[in-house]
DNA sequence: ATAATCCCCGTTATCGCTCACATGGCGATC
DNA sequence: GATCGCCATGTGAGCGATAACGGGGATTAT
């Protein structure tokens, strides 16, 4: 027999005030006296009250979540990502409500989005590390505050990025100032915003140095990928370093050239994307590049909470800068 | 000038008929003729009405969404299991709130399942693979329904388990079948579940073939955890095997066993837990324990659809098999 | 002393929905 | 042909909060 939790009027009649006093206390109205204050504050302890959120959020139309549309949180980024975002949303007292899309088709994408704001969130954050076709994300009202993270530019929707290309140009100029001449790239699949970028700065460094050969092998992100790739590869005697798009891509390259029999890195350079953290304790340690998870996370949270308070956005394209962070699997190119 | 959006009475005025009506189309109630409930659904579609949670969860006093309590979600085994509760709560039509603590003390814990109640969550999942003292999850009002996933029993609580002591026996038999005699454990942080069970797996298997040398090493999950662990158990000279209480951990034993120039599995035989996607990749291929979190997810979540619709539960205690995957990291014990 | 001004607090309406009950119509029953 | 009963629909209340406005009492100004 759960009987009804206390609401604001059994709190105004156990301190012997009015509902409307007792929601004045509760969202630190300023025109109530200390006394009053205090003996709102000490009736709502001693019931146990509790705000009853959906009320709330019926009669303000603000429901003090935000929806997240993400992608296969079991790997290593979107997780990441979408726990920094939980960390910060929680700082700023919003929950989330988050939506994971097993494919993703247009119609998957809008029907999450819909969904979302079907629940009633006070905001969107995207993580759409896909192409979706033209006119993505074009059933969001303009009304609903949304951020895209790793995506594509949506017309006027701000948006927080790594920089990819920046990220993929300093693994590829690190082998190419040890030598390296025929630098070959396994690359995520072929949809993924992330997998484009990533070519491209692995293109553009390598024209910066006037290396033509750009042999190119698509994964899917998954070690067993970079294993099959790697194989690929190894069919042109001429690669003597490999760059994967991401860190499980890379250790199941160091397996095929385990197998191949080629030493790691004396006869082959090797370097991720990711840095996940056990890319330190592979042999040889992984050379890969480190993005900043929890730094796209909470500018992202920024520029949204921002947006539903209604305050002035400056930037509505932030990048964020990764790093590299050099380890053994990288040496001078043999010869 | 974001208009208010349509509400029941602009479909019923629409429509011709009673708000109570639509609403009764919008419930599936049957008592409507096929004519008006197709009128009704036609004006719905016209306007774009889509039904206000809110309104509904604070008359109904059901939020149709369930919160989950969790962990360091970056962490392999607790996101894949948040993904796979995800997906089934999809499945039924629930939406989640997730709260992750960052520290596991008593007072945190019980906040975030306070938080979650709050925010009107109709039922709760604890993923709760912590010891926390006495008297856990005291402050769960009777009257909302809860599953504890891989935590320690708590009174009358539904929970749902990997069988953890039986993945650690699994793991150590078939060393001991494979004639090792000395086989050091790297366990996770003492104070979770986990780690305690497994602990007891392996003391068990080992007990069963009268073998009394226990050298356990504790570590934290972490790959550098595993590391420093196998360095210290390589002081013992006489172990053959270890068995490391989950992947990350044996990947970090890898490389000190790489580093002090020990092969595996010719002269150690290492066995891990968890069965990451990259751990088929690893060299050599790594023997591991599989458990099914897909599993473990969707039938938690039935157990806690089964309390909040009120159904009777048979089982209170729910077992899911691991399996062992045995790849190339094991073989015969040297001599 | 009277008017003006604040400060505190209460009254009433409202958000969008579901629940309980009322009602009208039509066929079946005797 | 009057009674019953069921089906389809309408009416009114209320969920628990906030918003807008109104009003008494103490303080200050005139």
């Amino acid at each position: 027999m759960a009987k009804r939790p206390p609401s604001m009027f059994d709190v105004a009649q156990a301190s012997g005030v009015s509902h409307q006093t007792v929601s004045r206390v509760l969202n630190n109205h300023e025109s109530v006296s200390d006394k009053t204050r205090a003996k709102v504050l000490a009736s709502m302890e001693k019931l146990g009250y509790r705000p009853n959120l959906a009320a709330r959020a019926l009669v303000t139309g603000k429901s003090s979540t935000i929806g997240v549309l993400s992608y296969d949180t079991t790997l290593f980024g979107p997780a990441s990502m979408l726990h920094a975002i939980r960390e910060s949303a929680r700082d700023v007292g919003y929950a989330l409500n988050t939506v994971t899309l097993k494919s993703i088709d247009r119609e998957s994408v809008e029907n999450g989005i819909q969904e979302l704001i079907n629940a009633g969130v006070d905001g969107l954050v995207i993580i759409a590390p896909h192409y979706v076709g033209d006119k993505p994300f074009s059933n969001i009202p303009g009304s609903v505050p949304t951020v895209i993270v790793e995506g594509e530019d949506a017309g006027k929707i701000p948006s927080v990025n790594v920089d990819q290309i920046l990220g993929a140009q300093l693994a590829v100029e690190h082998l190419i100032s040890l030598g390296h001449k025929r630098i070959a790239h396994i690359s995520g699949p072929e949809n993924w915003f992330e997998t484009q970028k990533r070519i491209e700065g692995w293109k553009c460094a390598l024209d910066k140095s006037k290396l033509s050969t750009k042999s190119l092998v698509a994964g899917d992100w998954s070690a067993r990928s970079g294993y099959e790739a790697t194989k690929e590869i190894l069919k042109d005697p001429k690669v003597t370093a490999i760059f994967a798009a991401n860190d499980s891509m890379a250790l199941g390259a160091l397996k095929a050239l385990s197998e191949a029999k080629i030493a790691v890195p004396a006869k082959m350079s090797l370097i991720g994307f990711d840095n996940l953290p056990e890319s330190e304790f592979l042999v040889p340690e992984l050379t890969t590049v480190t993005q900043d998870f929890q730094e796209v996370g909470k500018r992202s949270l920024d520029l949204l909470i921002a947006q539903i308070e209604g305050k002035k956005i400056s930037t509505k394209r932030l990048a964020i800068t990764p790093t590299l962070a050099i380890r053994a699997s990288t040496a001078k190119a043999p010869h």
